[in-house]
DNA sequence: GTCTATAGGCTGATAGAC
DNA sequence: GTCTATCAGCCTATAGAC
């Protein structure tokens, strides 16, 4: 929990600890700053300082800042999209699986709150790290199985994958990702009213979601009404 | 639409133009490169460059590179809060103030595509900058004030204003804020197939929403039985 | 209002001693 | 593997000529 050192100063003399611990402390330091402030907003110096190591291993260790970025980067990307293989459980069908996306997402959140920042953040950057497109694509195609499975069980009525994926990671990323902002303003006394739990966020998206895939027709007519089938 | 320019060399000598049309070229270039970036990742001769216009001008002008941020980034929060006060017609009810919620967040991507990147970035960043809060707390009252209504005239079932707010401008600010790395991703051949247009997303998003929201039971139980009324 | 020149700070990376 | 010292580059901001 508290902050990990590597190397520390003990009155007079430098004592020297494992190379691994020195990594994970760094590791552990981008983990925590790249999320806020982002890759431009955090100096070698800032990750050094936290992981309570010489500003010179970063470069040692992770070839640079890049490198150290890109290496908890790739580690974020490969824990979710390990997580979500969870959802394609065996005997679990469409609405189970949907729970479970929910669940997944839930618990990643908890343990690397500042996860969906990260994904974020990386999304809006101007090239996306190459190294995580794999498990990006991982990620979409979870969704993207999940809404075929509800189609073919006859769970959910017919939708665009794609659609579903977007409307849900959107929803779910930008919350979590702008908790932090909402905790932040609402202390400063910039938001005057109580703002939503993040359980409560997620039993609303997933109530949302359910009602919106029942199958059957709109409750409500669409403005221009089309032939008998589509 | 092509490269705005307030000051430009000609043969030899220096041409001077309308201070109003620095400070406009100035504007431009921030809304430009801003979004793409983040404020970190612009320098102020990117801005100047970009605008055909001194490098100088930009802290004569604006006070320095944040203030030129702030401008153009309070513009568009206003812009963005005025569209939306059409959502709050005369004689709409909820299903048409909920069809012109989405509508004006379309026309504002229209015209200001990166709009949507420039709003999450700003949430993204450590601390929300304080002229733009009102025009936020403005948009949140809006979808606030639709489901309200949308409950008072039957045409909805009851939920919490702010997860509405969230679901609705959570999901719609992730797919245009991202827009623009899919395409990029598509053309460097890192995504193997197609995407989602907008179009099709807000359609999706606006069907989702009026079956998610239309009164009466959900058509799956949940988990928990409660008692016959809440 | 605009431009040139420059000050001054900070950053990422590395050479070389230990 | 770790640390100190240092360098070259880029950045924002401003003083002062026009």
């Amino acid at each position: 929990m508290g902050t990990s050192v590597a190397s520390r100063r003990s009155g007079k003399g430098t004592e020297k600890r494992d190379p691994v611990a020195t990594r994970r402390a760094l590791l552990e330091a981008g983990a925590h700053l790249f999320p806020l402030g982002g890759f431009d907003g955090v100096s070698i110096e800032d990750l050094a300082d936290r992981a309570g190591v010489n500003k010179a291993l970063v470069s040692y260790h992770f070839g640079g800042k890049r490198g150290l970025y890109v290496a908890g980067l790739e580690s974020a990307f490969a824990e979710m999209a390990g997580r979500l293989r969870a959802v394609d459980g065996e005997g679990v069908d469409a609405r189970e699986g949907l729970r479970r996306f929910f669940q997944a997402f839930e618990a990643m959140t908890r343990e690397r709150p500042d996860f969906p920042t990260l994904f974020l953040r990386e999304l809006l950057s101007s090239g996306i790290e190459p190294a995580v497109v794999p498990h990006l694509l991982e990620i979409v195609a979870v969704s993207r199985r999940l809404a075929e499975r509800g189609r073919r069980e006859g769970a959910f009525r017919r939708v665009d994958p794609l659609l579903f994926h977007f409307g849900l990671v959107g929803a779910l990323c930008f919350f979590f990702a702008t908790e932090g902002a909402r905790q932040r303003a609402r202390m400063a006394g910039q938001i005057p009213f109580e703002m939503p739990t993040p359980q409560a966020f997620v039993h609303y998206l997933e109530d949302m979601t359910l009602r919106g895939l029942a199958p059957g027709p709109s409750p409500t007519r669409t403005r221009k009404r089309k032939g008998a089938r589509s």
